[in-house]
RNA sequence: GCGGGUGUAGCUCAGUCGGUUAGAGCGCCGGCCUGUCACGCCGGAGGUCGCGGGUUCGAGCCCCGUCACUCGCGCCA
């Protein structure tokens, strides 16, 4: 660690330190040595004062004896002050050691004290582990990155981030940077725009993710780039979506299928996440599952399953088509779809249990969730009592469910359906207990469709990615419903989190005009909004594919927390300001006139 | 833009049916204590009950509005 660890107790003394406060052992008994850090904790005893001393590294106990200077100094200071600590490591004895500490063997008599900065009292403590708000915690962000949680966190991250710099070198992968001052997208996210000083009225925007660049960087002959991209979209925050700025593992490959990026890709996140998985267990790479689109839409009500849980969503409708109860039976008639989603093992739970699963569906928004109970084969609730025990048991043997498992219903228009399905598959799989937190589940989500039907604009658009190649190429594009071509795009999800979608991409220019012009878009509309890419896609261009996961999401898992927030450094709150730095804020008339900006006050 | 939750001491929270002077723990200040490690003990300071309005003899509590934080929806090619 430092020149004087093996040279003992007459080296020379650094200024501010000889060894970490992680360091000392029973071994360095009777070295005089010198430790700096803030003063996590005090213990006064009067005549004996305990100062629990603390750096990046740990934690060090520092004793000042009656009557010593460095008692009375030590004793003026409030917790969080930094000061360099002189004295003698003296062992702990047996019956005072602290076997929660590393260095709990040893304790620091203080001889010498010297204050580098004294703390005011402070608005959040840093000891413990208490909640506080996210106001004071964003205000005083190095108060709080000097918690344990956050301060691991942060070294999980960089941790994650070197390991992935490592793997991605491992597979043949090369790191660029891509600018951050570039140009708006007319697709996507909001942009974050810069204006420009040497043209008035034109502005950048920051990239919503360096997705033309790394294109052009397989134009460009480049084979295997990768990027930890920073990324900026001005859309508003969830638990797992940073506002503002977010980093991805941008990467891109030549020359591949879908195969070969799954092949390359699985092996660096199958490996990162067994190396920080803490004994928690990872899907294998080369056998993460391939899920449809709409295959997941189907079984798990969501396009970002949790393959943690066990539950599997049926579509139940035609049981319910002329049955007894009048509800299923018209909504199915009406062209509409009921999802069934099974309770196991809920015979003895009460009727509060499945009505607060319906007082939750309408919480949520949703008409309401349908149930029946069972216990011993016999059927109860409503819908049981209309539809009939007979058609119950059909459906329940449709859905391979035993004579104590109950079932929850999910009923309306297709998507509406779904989404409670999902919904409820999670609520119902979480109140039951039946996630195992103790493993990383990965799969792939295929085959989207490449367009979709927009109800409100009543015309078919890009349900993705409109630079993503079709299933079948031009031929499909010209001969295919457009409804019905799917895309070589995908999607790597994690835990029901969604790391990245990535793609095949459309490097053809005769087959981009004509996804573009099936929704709707002119060749000259293409040539304006994407003369880089539609340019350099004449001249030459391979076969490329790729895709981004997310670096906050992926250490969010591997920490187990549940709010992006907690690894980040210093991140924004929900609604994009940054608390301590006082960001966003007005600028000087000078500055707004130099860049040829009035500020018209709104409403 | 919309919906849910929260808002009481520096911090975490309690506060009964609307009732007299709004409490506790931590922190802070003062004092005591030689083996603690979430040290302990005694004392003290500290409150625009988010803000505004209303109902009432009386509001931390009820009503209306508003603000802040947060979770979700929309949005996120």
């Amino acid at each position: 660690m430092t020149p004087q660890d093996s040279s003992g107790p007459h080296s020379i003394m650094h200024a501010f330190r000889t060894h970490h406060c992680a360091a000392l052992r029973a071994g360095n008994v009777g070295e005089t040595v010198r430790l700096s850090g803030w003063i996590h904790r005090k213990r006064d005893h009067g005549g004996v004062l305990f100062v629990d001393l603390r750096d990046h590294y740990g934690l060090t106990q520092i004793v000042a004896a009656a009557g010593s200077e460095a008692l009375a100094l030590l004793d003026s200071l409030r917790v969080e002050s930094v000061v360099t600590i002189t004295g003698e490591v003296v062992s702990r004895g047996t019956e005072a050691v602290n076997p929660k500490l590393a260095t709990g063997e040893i304790e620091v008599v203080a001889r010498e004290v010297s204050v580098q900065s004294s703390a005011a009292e402070l608005p959040m403590p840093v000891a413990g582990e208490a909640e506080y708000p996210e106001e004071i915690r964003l205000r005083y962000r190095y108060l709080d990155l000097r918690r344990e949680r956050l301060h691991r966190n942060i070294l999980l991250r960089s941790s994650v981030i070197a390991s992935i710099r490592r793997r991605m070198i491992e597979q043949g992968f090369t790191e660029f940077q891509t600018p951050i001052l570039t140009a708006s997208s007319p697709e996507g996210a909001r942009d974050y725009l810069v204006p420009s000083r040497v043209h008035p009225g034109k502005f950048y925007a920051l990239p919503q993710a360096p997705q033309m660049f790394k294109q052009l960087i397989m134009v460009a002959g480049f084979d295997r780039y990768f990027q930890i991209a920073p990324c900026f979209r001005d859309e508003d925050a969830r638990a797992d979506r940073s506002p503002g700025e977010f980093y991805q593992l941008d990467f891109e490959m030549s020359f591949v299928t879908q195969d070969d990026v799954f092949n390359a890709i699985e092996p660096v996140l199958a490996g990162l996440f067994e190396e920080f998985a803490d004994g928690r267990s990872v899907t294998r790479a080369g056998e993460f599952p391939r899920i449809p689109y709409r295959e997941a839409l189907l079984k798990y009500g969501s396009d970002k399953p949790d393959l943690r849980n066990p539950l599997i969503i049926s579509d139940v409708g035609e049981h319910f088509r002329g049955s007894g109860f009048g509800l299923f039976a018209r909504i199915v008639e009406g062209g509409g779809f009921v999802r069934a989603i099974p309770a196991p093992g809920t015979a003895g739970h009460s009727r509060k249990f499945f009505d607060d699963m319906n007082e939750w569906a309408r919480g949520e928004g949703f008409a309401g969730l349908g149930y029946a109970t069972r216990k011993s084969g016999e059927w109860g609730g409503p819908i049981a009592k209309n539809h009939g025990s007979e058609g119950m048991d059909r459906l329940a043997g449709a859905m391979g469910l035993g004579p104590d498992d109950g079932i929850f219903f999910a009923a309306g228009k297709e998507a509406e359906a779904a989404k409670l399905a999902g919904a409820a598959r999670t609520r119902v799989a979480q109140q039951l207990g039946l996630i195992d937190e103790n493993r990383f589940e990965f799969c792939w989500i295929v085959d989207f469709p490449m367009f979709e039907y927009d109800e409100e604009a009543k015309k078919v658009d890009f349900s993705h990615n409109p630079f993503s190649m079709p299933q079948g190429e031009l031929e499909a594009l010209e001969t295919k419903d457009p409804l019905d071509i799917l895309a070589w795009q995908y999607d790597i999800v994690c835990n029901g989190v969604e790391l990245s979608s990535g793609a095949i991409r459309n490097h053809r220019p005769d087959i981009m005009y004509k996804a573009f012009e099936i929704a709707g878009y002119s060749r000259e509309e293409v040539d304006t909004n994407f003369p880089g890419m539609i340019g350099a896609f004449k001249y030459g261009a391979p076969p490329h594919g790729g895709s981004a996961p997310g670096i906050d999401r992926i250490v969010m898992l591997l920490a187990g927390e549940p709010n992006i927030r907690e690894v980040v450094l210093f991140p924004m709150n929900q609604r994009a300001e940054d608390l301590m730095m006082n960001a966003p804020a007005p600028v000087t008339q000078r500055q707004l006139k130099e860049l040829s900006i009035r500020v018209v006050a709104d409403s």
